[in-house]
Order: C-alpha cells, then structure tokens, then sequence
DNA sequence: CTTCATTTGTTCGTATGTATC
DNA sequence: CGATACATACGAACAAATGAA
C-alpha cells in the first residue's frame, strides 16, 4: 500500500458517496486523518487526480470533484507533438489525418441531425468567419465553436469533446513548428459554410467534400515539407 | 510561478536536451538545485508529469522518460464510466458507438492495407477465438492484439493507439457494471473472422456489415438496459 | 552472498499566501 | 478590517528499493 492506493481511495471516496462534479472534496486534513497517510502524500496523490481531472483544486478554497474532461489527453499528445523537432511533422500529420477521419466519420449523423433545421448560432459563426477572412484576421476561436455546435446534436458527447480535444491539440501544436503558413483563410471559412450548408440541406456527399476542403491545405503544406 | 512552472521547466529541460523516451532525467535532488525549488515541488511536478506519461519513474533507480501513451485519457474515462450507477450505462454506450463508429471510419485504409495479403498473425487469433468460443472462454487478449494488428498498417500509429485506448476503456468499464453478459462469443469470434476476410479480399461492403456484427450484440444489450 | 552508495517513497514540523465570512 | 480555514511551499529526517562493488 502507497500512494498509488491513496489515489484509489480518494477516487473510491468519491465514488462510494456518489459525489458528481462540483461537489466538495474532504480537505487535505482530514484524507490525513481518514486514511491514515501524510500530508505530502494525499497531496501528491491529489496532483495526481488533478491531473487527470477527475479533481480540481480551488487555492485557498478546497477541492472538488472535476469534470473528468479530456484535458489529460490534450496535454499529453500536445507535448508529444512539439517533442522531436525531426518527428514532429509527422506526430502532427497523424493529429490532422485523425481529426479528417473523425469529421468524415460523423457525416451521417451530422446530416440527421441537422436536415431541414435553421442553426442561428451556427449560421453566424459562418459569417463571423467569413468577415475575418475577407480581413485577413484568424478565427480560431469561431472555428472551435463551430467544430462544437455542428457536433453537439449528435447524441454522443463523448465524441464530440473528443473532436475538441484533438483541435485543441492541433492549433496547439502547430504554432511550434516554424512552419510559413499559407493561412488560406478564405478556403477554410468557405469550407466551414459549405459544411453547414450540405448537412442542413441533406446533402451527405456534399458534406464530405467539404471535410476535404477543409483539411485539404494544410494536409497539402504537410506532405510537401515532408519530402524535404 | 511554482509548480505548474516547475512542470515546464522540466518538459523544457526534455525537450531542450532532446531526450527520447527510455532516456534518464534528472535525479530529484539535481533538480532540486538547477531549479531552485524544495524537494516536495519537484516530485509533485514529477508526479503530475508520471501521471501523463511524460516521465516514468522507477523507485530505488531513477526517472525516464516515459513513452507518452494514451494511458491519461483511459484513467479518466474509465473512472467516469465507472462512477454515477445511473448514468454509466450512458458512458458505457458513448464509449461503444465511437469505438464502431472509429473502425468504420477506417474501413478504407484497412481494406486497402490487407487486400490481396495474407496475415499469419491475423489467421492465428481468429482461429484462437473461434476455439476459446467454442470451449464458452473469453479471448479478451486475442480480441485486443486482433484489433491493433488489423489497424497497425493503416500508417496512423496515433490512430492505432486511440482505438486500443478505447478498447481499454470498454473492457475495463463493462465488468464494473452488474449486467449479465449475454456474451455471444460465437458471433463475436466470427465477426472478426470476416473482419480479416472481408479485408483481405477487398470487400469495403462486407468489412463494414461484419463492424456492425461485432457491436451488435452489446449495443442491443445497451438499449434494452436503457429502457428499463 | 553481503555490503554499500544512490535514488525514490513517506513522514513530520513550520512558515506563507490566499480565499471566504 | 480581522479572523478563520485552506492550500502552497520548504527542509530535514528516515524508510524502502535498486544496482553495483
């Protein structure tokens, strides 16, 4: 027994008291006491739960049960991505090829979901990133949202925070590499429309091409700096 | 600045160095002095960087580098699954649907990758499994290398990995759940017969019906549960 | 096989910063 | 503003595991 069961036995604390995200956490005290361990070590082992988090600490406040999010996921492949300065293009094209094949993936249940509906949040994203381009100013933060909002209805949450976890890590990712990007806002915002526009439309092959478009730039970048 | 700080000097010192998974760090007292901070601070950077696979310790020798798996995300997932007994049946199910709709994203690059080959180590395990259904035993570590070994080739290690992480996740939340398990391992072991066999002969149709096979047993399952 | 140095694991005590009431 | 509760940080000491002499 260590600290790797003081992790278990916070997490089947929480389980056995059916605590749900947001609910307050004993204190680092009293995990002492209950558990029969040091401070140091129900400290380590909350790092470790935070980490992950399926906890999340609030300084001088206390702590409480996470959001289990995907956060762990991200950090980790993001620090992968930016390692290997010989690598890291390829780490990087197996992030994009993944996101395309997820986004291809999703086709029929993005088109269910959104035949023959009016998505007035999604139709200004489109628009807001339309302006931008025109601009020559980046969107990233529409482009998630949209990424977000065109999923969402799908049914299945768990993939749709795994397509936001895999642009996160992209867009963190990229940056690292000095690369000369072409940018092509004008194309991405383009295929961002064509994408709401198939799937409202129940337009399922038309929706794919536009998942192409989309990726079709930097994917085209990629290949071309790997053969140097 | 301290230990979220003292985390990046320590992927910055990785990364400066260009050390590869397997490569010693630092012991905990160097980096106590080249960092300038105590001895807890650092093993609790160390200990949230252990946590994502960053580094990997190794009591009475030392710390490495570690290989940076998907070992994070299956931490997270599995404790989600196992953790509300009202909802797990809802995770359990989000976790299934994006492992089918996973290998039906990669029908065409798995086709592509066996078509016209043969794959002694493919043959074996479905004939494993066919034997082991036979007898009414599991095969979950035949199941799990088929899986890997039928992507492997798709020349997307990132993509092989998220679906054995997702593997992961599934078996390791199903047994936590009280369900009496139907089991099916007949049409189990015979889906991923076709599987291989749909593959090899370059059948995209009949590799996607087989998918379906394989997850329809446990989905039935799921949504029999879900409307009680 | 034993001994010994090295390294991580655990604990205690103390001081400090921070949020809440 | 003060008081309280809590997390953060530090340093020293001892225990346990590893590997080499």
């Amino acid at each position: 027994m260590r600290r790797s069961t003081t992790v278990e036995q916070i997490k089947h604390l929480i389980m056995q008291r059916g605590l749900r995200p947001g609910d307050a956490i004993p204190t680092e005290a009293e995990l002492c006491h209950d558990l029969g361990v040091s401070r140091s070590s129900v400290r380590e082992a909350i790092r470790t739960l935070a980490t992950l988090d399926i906890v999340e600490v609030r300084h001088g406040h206390g702590t409480v049960v996470g959001n289990m999010s995907l956060a762990p996921l991200v950090e980790t492949l993001v620090f992968r991505g930016a390692l290997a300065p010989g690598d890291d293009l390829e780490a990087l094209r197996e992030v994009i090829e993944l996101r395309r094949v997820l986004d291809l993936a999703f086709t029929d249940a993005v088109v269910a979901a959104h035949e023959g509906k009016s998505n007035p949040v999604l139709e200004r994203l489109v628009a807001q990133m339309a302006e931008c381009a025109e601009k020559e100013e980046p969107f990233l933060s529409e482009d998630r949202l949209f990424h977000s909002e065109l999923l969402s209805p799908i049914g299945n949450p768990l993939a749709v925070q795994l397509v936001a976890a895999f642009w996160d890590i992209h867009t963190a990712v990229l940056p690292k590499l000095d690369l000369v990007l072409p940018a092509d806002l004008r194309q991405t915002a383009n295929a961002h429309g064509d994408l709401y526009r198939s799937a409202q439309r129940g337009d399922a092959e038309g929706y794919r091409s536009a998942v192409l478009d989309h990726y079709e730039p930097l994917l085209r970048m990629l290949n071309r700096k790997s053969k140097n």
